[in-house]
DNA sequence: AATCCTATCAACCGCAATACG
DNA sequence: GCGTATTGCGGTTGATAGGAT
């Protein structure tokens, strides 16, 4: 977009060249096109590499990386310059579900594409679908993953991992465990792509679109609804108590158009392929429903065996979506005050909490069949031996693995109130009374996931490990000191 | 017309992996 | 095996254009 730079004359090139040699400094900023000429100059005479050779053989005044890039980006003759087709934008869709943000693997599934243009490519996009409180992944990307992943998965693949490129879903393997709700279907089939909502005009779509009726025809919230925390909460009131009054075999139908706008900003886990983390789709979390900064990466998408045998009633299927995060849009049959309140003002946390709330009282409730939960899956959940999961396999580098760190550093930071939340947490949990610590020894930490050394700064914000990992040990205790 | 806001793009930075001596 | 150089990658930043107010 940068159009106006001013291309300097070869004469006056080679002078700011001069003048920068003798002051020896190498250039920074946007390259001329006397640059460019030299640079692939040197390029056709001596072919690749060796980039900072480059500075010293052809008085250059840019150092081998810059090179490098400049090369890459926008001077390597196999470039394909222009905006992306649909098919490529489709594909980028895929491979992002498939591998995270691995944009050099997905530039290398499309020919002439650079990892950085399918980069902002993203980003950019990522930014707008947030606004707009739409999913990521359109369904059927959802569901090509999904199938992908089950056709492909097996625990052997997933311990060794030898064939990395010939099986993407295998690798980066994170577990989080997953709940199963019944409710999602309901909500992505009549939430998210309902008619209504597909046939909102388009506002503030950003170029070409390749998913007509997905993601890309979306609806921009209206402005004044952007970055309300206050309509956004008055909203989901409207919304949650709707919803309780509700009963879902019927979709849900928007009585306005902002209504409807809402639905889509159901901080959810829509489009989100299975796997991707509830700790991802919390992104969407109403603390800060949005707008900010966030750190989007979206992982690979795999579950593990053990989540299977764990979690999965065999008698009844995957759903297609699966996240902690549905809890915060999935449609109760029955929610209490409490549940309500939870849901206004969560992101992940308070969707753990309410998960986690729910599930205590689900015991003593004789309403149980309204819960979506599988409590007999999930009372047997074993901790240790997620933790020995996550230890075992857990890739620091692994996108899932980053994403999920992300996620979870995003929201205590963004939230703000860190030990608010963790006060929030025990006096919810009632188990802990303010005196007992959580079983942490059962807990994996973030270090776990992160490896060492890697708790420096996101976003150039101290990641706040402890309370982190206090909270997710106040959670996991929870489960742990309430009879398991 | 001026200002603000947002989207987009290009480039930089830091880190990690790899190559090389 | 070790240190250094090079390359590659992903995250982030800054500049600019253009639309909205």
């Amino acid at each position: 977009m940068r159009k106006g730079h001013s291309d300097l004359s070869l004469v006056e090139e080679v002078s700011r060249r001069g003048n920068m040699r003798e002051s020896c400094h190498l250039k920074k900023g946007p390259w001329t096109s006397a640059e460019d000429a030299i640079l692939v100059d040197y390029v056709k005479k001596n072919g690749e590499g060796n980039w900072n050779a480059v500075q010293k053989h052809s008085g250059l005044s840019r150092c081998g990386k810059s090179c490098r890039l400049r090369w890459a980006n926008h001077l390597r003759p196999d470039l394909k310059k222009g905006m992306f087709t649909p098919d490529e934008e489709r594909r980028i869709v895929e491979l992002h579900a498939k591998l995270g943000n691995k944009w050099a693997r997905m530039a290398a599934e499309l020919p002439g594409r650079t990892d950085n243009e399918i980069k902002n490519f993203w980003n950019t996009r990522i930014k707008r679908l947030q606004r707009a409180g739409l999913p990521i992944y359109p369904p059927d990307v959802c569901l090509q993953v999904n199938i992908s992943q089950e056709e492909g998965y097996n625990v052997a693949s997933f311990r060794n991992q030898d064939s990395f490129g010939s099986n993407l879903l295998q690798s980066d393997a994170f577990e989080l465990p997953h709940v199963e709700f019944e409710n999602l279907e309901h909500n992505q089939q009549y939430f998210f792509y309902s008619p209504e909502l597909l046939s909102i005009p388009p506002k503030t779509i950003g170029p070409s679109h390749g998913y007509d009726g997905h993601m890309f025809t979306m609806a921009c919230p209206p402005k004044h609804l952007q970055g309300s925390v206050s309509n956004y909460i008055s909203m989901t009131n409207q919304l949650t108590d709707f919803a309780c009054e509700e009963t879902y075999d019927e979709p849900y139908k928007s009585s306005s158009p902002y209504d409807s706008d809402f639905s889509t900003n159901d901080p959810s886990s829509f489009g989100i392929p299975p796997g991707t983390d509830a700790l991802l789709s919390s992104n969407f979390s109403p603390t800060e429903p949005l707008s900010g900064p966030m750190n989007m990466e979206l992982p690979s998408y795999q579950y593990s065996d053990y989540q299977r045998d764990s979690w999965v009633n065999p008698s009844v299927p995957l759903p297609l979506v699966e996240s902690v995060d549905s809890l915060i849009q999935s449609p109760p049959m029955k929610r209490a005050k409490s549940d309500i309140f939870t849901l206004q003002n969560s992101g992940l946390l308070e969707a753990v909490l309410y998960e986690s709330q729910k599930l205590k009282s689900s015991k003593d409730d004789s309403c149980q069949q309204s819960s979506t939960l599988m409590l007999d899956d999930v009372t047997d959940f074993p901790l240790k031996d997620c933790k020995s999961e996550f230890e075992a396999h857990c890739d620091s580098n692994s996108p899932s693995a980053d994403s999920a760190a992300s996620a979870l550093s995003e929201h205590t930071t963004v939230s703000g109130s860190s030990s608010d939340e963790l006060q929030f947490v025990e006096s919810i949990l009632g188990c802990n009374d303010g005196n007992e610590t959580p079983n942490q020894m059962d807990i994996p930490q973030l270090d776990d996931f992160l490896g060492p050394g890697q708790f420096g700064h996101i976003n150039g914000r101290v990641r706040e490990k402890p309370i982190v990992t206090d909270v997710i040990a106040a959670l996991l205790g929870e489960d742990t000191c309430c009879g398991h």
